[in-house]
DNA sequence: TTGATAATCAACCATATGATTGAATGTCAG
DNA sequence: CTGACATTCAATCATATGGTTGATTATCAA
């Protein structure tokens, strides 16, 4: 009857799970898994994350819409600019989720372990480029 | 320069940009979540799969053909019936992408090594709150 | 053969999504 | 005030999605 400690787990609660559909949602789409990419570290404007892109700005603006929808991205607005930044907190969520299957990759496992404490380990997040 | 050692990690390539589309989407909408939940440790039929959800049995199966696109269930027909299983490697791909989010959690980073632990020692995967 | 069963196919519908272009809003600089 | 700029709003379009019902395919049992 009462939920787990660890309620972001159970996602049999409406609540959870339309935060997870929103959030898995806005993760699908490569537009907006880039446009948290280069919000990793840094807060930027609408027009600057929309310069790498070959689609209007407009369409950069929606993206970002949905990304805040998700609770992903927040947005202040300063005069006529908007800075966003990255909340990565429903991340974990959706990371929680996916984690439940961890079992199956058994081997790989170990893989992710030593990737997750590289990445702790390094002092910003940027991948090494290999070898 | 050349790929990282953990190619999974860097969505920049196409292919793999794509398979986190499906994946992502696929894990979007609540009845294929469930359906993947369904399938954590047991094989099910089709009908199987389909009971438990108010909406008709073809609706399901374009749900488990969604899922099949995106490489998490696999079917194996024999006769007239088709015995789906669940494969949960494109899973640790969309984790891995997700983990490279995890600087941001530190303090909840423990509650999900703790978590993960957690899940690795239960000898089956239930969650407290499970169905 | 007949008939029930398992699953998919097909057509259709309502709504959502991702993109576009053009207009509007609001703000800063001269 | 004028105008450039940052962003959003609005209308539109093509396509995708999630659901329905009805038909079809294929298998098993009597």
């Amino acid at each position: 009857m009462a939920k787990p400690a660890l309620k972001l787990v159970d996602d049999a609660t409406d609540l959870e799970s339309e935060r997870l559909d929103l959030v898995f949602s806005a993760l699908s789409d490569p537009v907006r898994r880039a446009i948290l990419e280069q919000l990793d570290g840094k807060d930027l404007l609408v027009s600057e994350i929309a310069e790498p892109f070959d689609i209007s700005l407009q369409a950069v603006s929606k993206h970002i819409q949905v990304l805040v929808r998700a609770g992903l991205v927040t947005q202040q607005r300063s005069g006529r600019i908007s800075r966003c930044r990255l909340d990565a907190g429903p991340i974990f969520g959706a990371a929680l989720w996916l984690n439940r299957y961890s079992k199956y990759w058994q081997g790989q496992f170990d893989t992710l372990a030593l990737y997750l404490d590289e990445l702790a380990r390094r002092p910003d997040g940027q991948d090494t480029g290999g070898e």
